[in-house]
DNA sequence: AATAGTCTTGCAAATGTTTTCATAAAAAAT
DNA sequence: ATTTTTTATGAAAACATTTGCAAGACTATT
């Protein structure tokens, strides 16, 4: 009664094994008056092929493996879900792990997906733990660092420049005029994204002979519930900044409310601006200006990509791409007051 | 050069592959100088070991299958998130599918995790393809329906009774004296989560004598950006409703804020109530009132039940549950204008 | 010092499938 | 009708691992 496997079909059919598999495998070579009779005793029986059987010979495993540090909030949803759309279009299936922004962690995650002898492997960002390193440069799987793009990366990688996103942010307030900001970012120990940006911004501003001080750089992690009572804290002290940088769209989303809940006009007192574009950062109202990163693009080149290595079997055939970011002007900037 | 299997760390350190196996498996069956060389040749080579070949010994292949609708959009994001993160805690990885709301994808997306040998299977809803019935049926995988609760299942089911959810926010509303409601809902076709909550909405209205005329029933995608675009086209109109229903909160976060575009107050002038109470409602400016599903909860517990239902061996193991809705009332609803 | 008992270890079988090679059957050519 | 060619099928090896069994190596007991 318990699962049957292929020979269980053959003896049904009355044909060998080699042959119900290459019913599966090879239909055309098998000759029509047998292939029925096999694909009724394996609808008759309910046989589904074992994949772990066949990893084992070297096939593939059609698997792919994706690490992220969250599946929370919105940050990583369009990318997974457009790299999932690519690859399982030809028959892939993602094993996805969430490390919760702890490389160590993400570490043994890898260490567990390549047990599973996943045809690929995609991590986030390029700062990893040195045993990830090691892993891979072992190991003969193609492997993809998404989000994150930088000429001297030690990985193969299809995303955006952040340092230049953090630029692209702090311009965009220095040109309004800007002079104090306060910058709304998570931990950055083990976030490079997080990091680059925060450095390309204070660079940015350092640039035109401002230093933000340290009592103006927040630190909050990716909620926007956190991220909005932080701010109701900080938009109520009397020298209230004239605008926030925040280091991703849920921040930023979070200080929107913020400034609703006060009762601050943005962006004639308050100017805010985001990174990423993410979900419903268009709708809200006033609407978030932010830098946008490609989601979606980045998750079909991904795939594409991870496709390709995979068929051909060389793993360096991996092209890198930086994607490019676009600032996205809506209403939650403007100028800064003084200048009024 | 090609990856090192367990007999090539078993010549290294002098041993048989049995040993080399126990030294993983059982480590304290060998003795502390052996484990010692072995764990040193494991070191050395890089060897890591293949669970394919493990899962054809009919263990486990340490896997659970998932197959979501959508990863689009924040709506599973929580569960999922939740539910992962108790499994994993177990050592499981998720093999993650999604169908974009088409259940004859999720058919040969279910087939495929089963090829896969998944140690248990996790789907979204009740409503499914006859083909994934069959399967589950024939297969001796634990199979576990979440988000929805119903008395009648043919699954096993962790979530909410969703024509409550349609009910309790029909009742807020009529509770609150609005009699001309207009319904946003996706199409419910392929979705009985969105059908169940429609259906027990309009049945609540009935049931007060209202029926809810066909051109106050919009439909509209999950989607907030659609959804709010939608709404302005409606509210627009100048017989507007008093209240807006909306199947869940991504479609009334994009109301609310087709409101806020508009200039109608919320919720003197309109009530919106959500379905869900996702991350970020309780933090809009008006915050959503909303019925709450609580996505944590149905994740840890669907998490915990997989995971005796695997280690038992005992598929019927699982235990359905209701999880308990709650209505979370905030500032987007209101009395009717007519009252006041 | 001999015996019994306890640990360690290796051998070999088993797991489910694919594939190469050989053979049998059918088709085509004479 | 016979031979040649092509096609279809089966037998068996291979894949990487685990585990029951048996034998060998210690340890403890007398």
């Amino acid at each position: 009664m318990s699962k049957p496997d292929i020979v269980f079909v053959a003896k049904l059919a009355g044909v060998s094994p080699a042959t119900v598999s290459r019913v599966i495998n090879h239909p055309d070579q098998v000759r029509a008056g047998t292939r029925r009779k096999v694909e009724l005793a394996i609808e008759k029986s309910g046989y589904i092929r074992n994949r772990a059987a066949l990893a084992m010979h070297g096939k593939r495993s059609a698997t792919i493996g994706v690490v992220i540090p969250t599946l929370a909030n919105t940050i990583f949803a369009e990318v997974i879900q457009a790299f999932n759309e690519t690859v399982s279009a030809q028959g892939y299936t993602m094993l996805l792990a969430s490390h919760g922004y702890d490389l160590e962690v993400e570490f043994k995650l890898t260490r567990k997906l390549l047990e599973h002898r996943v045809d690929a492997l995609v991590l986030v960002g390029l700062d990893h733990h040195p045993g990830v390193f090691r892993l891979i440069g072992e190991q003969p799987v193609p492997c993809l660092a998404i989000w994150n793009h930088a000429a001297d990366a030690a990985l193969p990688c299809i995303g955006v420049d952040n340092r230049e996103a953090g630029r692209i942010a702090a311009e965009h307030l220095i040109a309004l005029g800007h002079q104090d900001v306060a910058l709304i970012f998570p931990e950055t120990t083990e976030n490079d994204r997080a990091r680059d940006r925060m450095m390309a911004a204070l660079d940015a501003f350092r640039a035109t002979g401002t230093e933000i001080r340290t009592d103006r750089q927040i630190r909050v992690p990716y909620s926007v519930a956190q991220a909005k009572s932080a701010c109701i804290t900080m938009l109520q002290r009397p020298d209230r900044p004239s605008a926030l940088l925040c280091c991703n769209d849920v921040i930023a989303q979070g200080a929107v409310y913020a400034a609703a809940r006060l009762g601050i006009p943005v962006p004639s007192e308050l100017s805010i601006i985001g990174i990423g574009d993410f979900a419903g950062s268009a709708q809200m109202e006033p609407a978030l200006t932010s830098v946008r990163i490609p989601a979606q693009s980045i998750g079909v080149s991904a795939g594409h990509e991870i496709l390709r290595a995979i068929e051909t079997g060389d793993q360096a055939a991996i092209r890198s791409s930086r994607i490019d970011l676009e600032l996205v002007m809506r209403g939650s900037t403007g100028i800064a007051p003084r200048l009024r």
